[in-house]
DNA sequence: TCTGCAGTTTGGAATTATTCTAAAACTCTT
DNA sequence: AAGAGTTTTAGAATAATTCCAAACTGCAGA
């Protein structure tokens, strides 16, 4: 019984993914597959990556880190959300959803999609076609 | 008949705004007033504003813009938006409402809140108050 | 298997937005 | 006008990210 979620536990699994996501399996793009792409929801910053990536023992370049990220971004594997704090987080959940944002942490929480809907939304103006929305509620200890 | 838009066309006017929020109404505070608190609704960031007022002969320290801009916005003068490019951008319109952003650009334009509507807000993590809530359409040119 | 080249990675410098700092310049009250 | 507490300022410092040119690597073909 298989879960919906893609286990990339070996680096087969992992490269076929990249590749038909047109990226070449490289070790570090493999490395970063790995770690992201196994089905949870998570949301990560560039450095919290890379420090990840470190504690297995996989080293790489902060800007190959950048890299993989706007790669996997381009490829649809990731989604960058830019309401958060000071840095970029890239979510790994692709489906429709918001987010809580902690102002103090940055911490980002993804919002139950069942708990909001956006009946009317605007068209985009002439000339333009929407991206991407972005719902984000800014919390703050109280 | 009074306008709902305050005008600030004179030092006098602003200064009493100012020291109905709380700030003391010194040279640099009074051109960032008159400037921005004249009932339009924009969205300017630091950088900008600078250059406005450098235009307008009133050149003032990129700190102290910040400064300023900060103390707008704890007195309740000025809105962030953060979900915009790479700098906060600063409304003036104080009212709810949402925005679309042009991401080649950086240029938001506000939504007409008739067009939509949040039925259903999650309510805020135990522990939690929501601070603001910010709903951005990126747009991309088509 | 060997080779070459396009595609990748890398460390470090460069950029951009913003904050910090300590000193100089104000504002307000007395 | 003087003192105290605020503000402003220029420039240094920080943080996230991008740029760069050189070194490296995956893979298609000989």
């Amino acid at each position: 019984m298989k879960a919906r979620s893609v286990n990339l536990c070996n680096n087969k699994e992992a490269a076929s993914r990249l590749r038909r996501a047109g990226l070449r399996p490289t070790r570090q793009r493999l490395a970063v597959a790995r770690l992201l792409l196994d089905g949870r929801d998570r949301h990560i910053s560039a450095e919290q990556l890379r420090d990840e990536l470190r504690a297995k023992g996989e080293t790489m370049a902060l800007a190959t880190v950048y890299n993989c990220l706007h790669q996997f971004e381009s490829a649809g594997l990731l989604r960058p959300v830019h309401a958060a704090g000071e840095a970029v987080l890239y979510d790994t959940n692709l489906r429709e959803h918001h987010h809580f944002l902690d102002v103090e942490t940055g911490e980002l929480t993804d919002i139950d999609p069942a708990m909001v809907s956006l009946p009317s939304l605007p068209d985009a103006p002439e000339g333009f076609e929407t991206e991407s929305i972005e719902l984000t509620v800014r919390l703050r200890r109280r």
